[in-house]
DNA sequence: ACCTGAACACCGTTCAAGT
DNA sequence: ACCTGAACACCGTTCAAGT
C-alpha cells in the first residue's frame, strides 16, 4: 500500500492514543496489541515504532488520559457539593463510580507496568498530585491547624481506603454479599477518618 | 527424550505449582511462560496441559499459595500482639511487608485476571474471607456491641484502606517523600479507624 | 522522508505420533 | 498410557527496501 496521508508525529501520536485507548475501553489491555492499534488508524505495526518507543508507552499515555478523566470527575463531583465532608463523599462516589464505569482504564491506570526507562507522561504524575491536593484540601478546611505533613499523611490514608474498596470491588475480593457495598464501605470510611480528624487533625 | 519419570497427576500439580511460584517470586508474573514452566520441571510445554487446563490455572494456584503465606504473615503477627488495637496494627505492618518482600507475588494476587470459566481454587477465596475474619474479631473485641454488619463493612472498610496503602506503595503512586511513609499511613488510618470505632461502632 | 513488508525470536495451546 | 515434537495462530519489535 501506498501512503495514505501525512500526519506530523504529534497527530500519529493521538492517532495511537485515540485508537488504544478505545480498544483499552472496550476490550481491556489485554486484548489490546501493535497490529490491532495499526490496523484501527489504517497503518502497519511497525510504524507505531516511529512515534512511541515501544507499546508500553502507548500505554502510559492512555493512562493520562484515562486519569486526566478520573480527575474531572471528582472535581465535578466536588462542585456540586457543600461544604468540606459532603465534598469528599461526593469525590469518594465518583472515584467508584469511575472505576465501575471504566472498569479497563482503572485497572490498567493501578496496574504496575515495568517501566523500563520510558519518563512517565508528566501529565500521568502531576493528575494523581492533583487528585491528593483535592483531598488535602478539604481536610485542610475541616481542620485549620493542621500542618502540611499531617494533611498530606492524613489525605493518603484516608483516599487510600477508597481506592483499595474501588480496587478489591473489581477484583471481586471484598467478599461480602451487600448490594452496593462499596459504597457502604467508602461512607463508612470517610465517616469515621473525619469522626476523628476533627477532634485531633495530627 | 524417552519419559523421564513416573509422577501421578498430583504430583505433577504440585511440581508445576511450585515451579512457576518460583518463577513468579524471581522475575514476576510476566515473565512466566509454558515453555519456562516445562524447563523448570524438564517436562515439555504440552505437557502442562494434561495437569491443568491452561496457564491462568496455575496462576490461581500460585495465588492460593501465595495468600497462605500472606495469612500467615497476619495470623503469627497478631500472635505477639497484646490487645486487640496493636493486634491490627501488627497485622497491617505485616500485610505491607508482604508486599514488599513478595511484591511479584502482591501483584499477581490482586490483579484482575479475566477468569473465564475456571473455579478459582477454594483454598484461595476462603483464605481471603479469613483474612478479613481477622479483623473482625479484633473489631469485635473493640465493640463487643456491634452487629455482624457492622462488623463486616467495618473490617472492609479498614483493610481497604490497607490494601489501598500497599497497592499504591508499589505502584509507586503514593507521591508523598517521607521514608516508610506506607507505615505512617497505615497507623494513621489503623488510629483514625479505631478512634471512631470504640465510640459509636454502628 | 515516510511507510511497508518481511523477518526474527518469541508466545499459548493442540494433538498426531512415538515409545 | 504418558509424553514428545511439531504445528498453528498469534505476539512485539526491527529494519532493508520500496515509493
Amino acid at each position: 500500500m501506498a501512503r495514505r496521508s501525512r500526519h506530523t508525529r504529534e497527530e500519529l501520536q493521538a492517532l495511537i492514543v485515540e485508537a488504544t485507548l478505545s480498544l483499552v475501553r472496550e476490550k481491556g489491555a489485554g486484548h489490546v496489541t501493535a497490529r490491532r492499534i495499526a490496523e484501527v488508524i489504517g497503518y502497519t505495526p511497525g510504524m507505531l515504532y516511529a512515534a512511541f518507543t515501544n507499546l508500553q508507552e502507548i500505554l502510559l499515555h492512555v493512562n493520562a488520559e484515562s486519569l486526566e478523566s478520573l480527575h474531572a470527575d471528582c472535581v465535578s463531583a466536588q462542585d456540586g457539593a457543600d461544604g468540606p465532608e459532603a465534598s469528599l463523599r461526593a469525590m469518594g462516589l465518583a472515584y467508584l463510580g469511575f472505576a465501575e464505569r471504566r472498569t479497563h482504564q482503572f485497572d490498567l491506570l493501578f496496574q504496575r507496568m515495568e517501566v523500563d526507562d520510558l519518563s512517565v507522561p508528566p501529565a500521568l504524575s502531576q493528575r494523581i498530585r492533583s487528585l491528593f491536593e483535592l483531598v488535602e484540601r478539604q481536610l485542610a478546611t475541616l481542620a485549620p491547624a493542621a500542618d502540611d505533613v499531617a494533611l498530606q499523611v492524613g489525605a493518603r490514608a484516608l483516599w487510600s481506603g477508597v481506592h483499595g474498596t474501588a480496587a478489591l470491588t473489581l477484583s471481586r475480593q471484598l467478599y461480602i454479599d451487600r448490594p452496593h457495598a462499596d459504597r457502604e464501605i467508602v461512607e463508612t470510611l470517610i465517616t469515621r477518618f473525619l469522626d476523628s480528624w476533627r477532634q485531633a487533625p495530627s
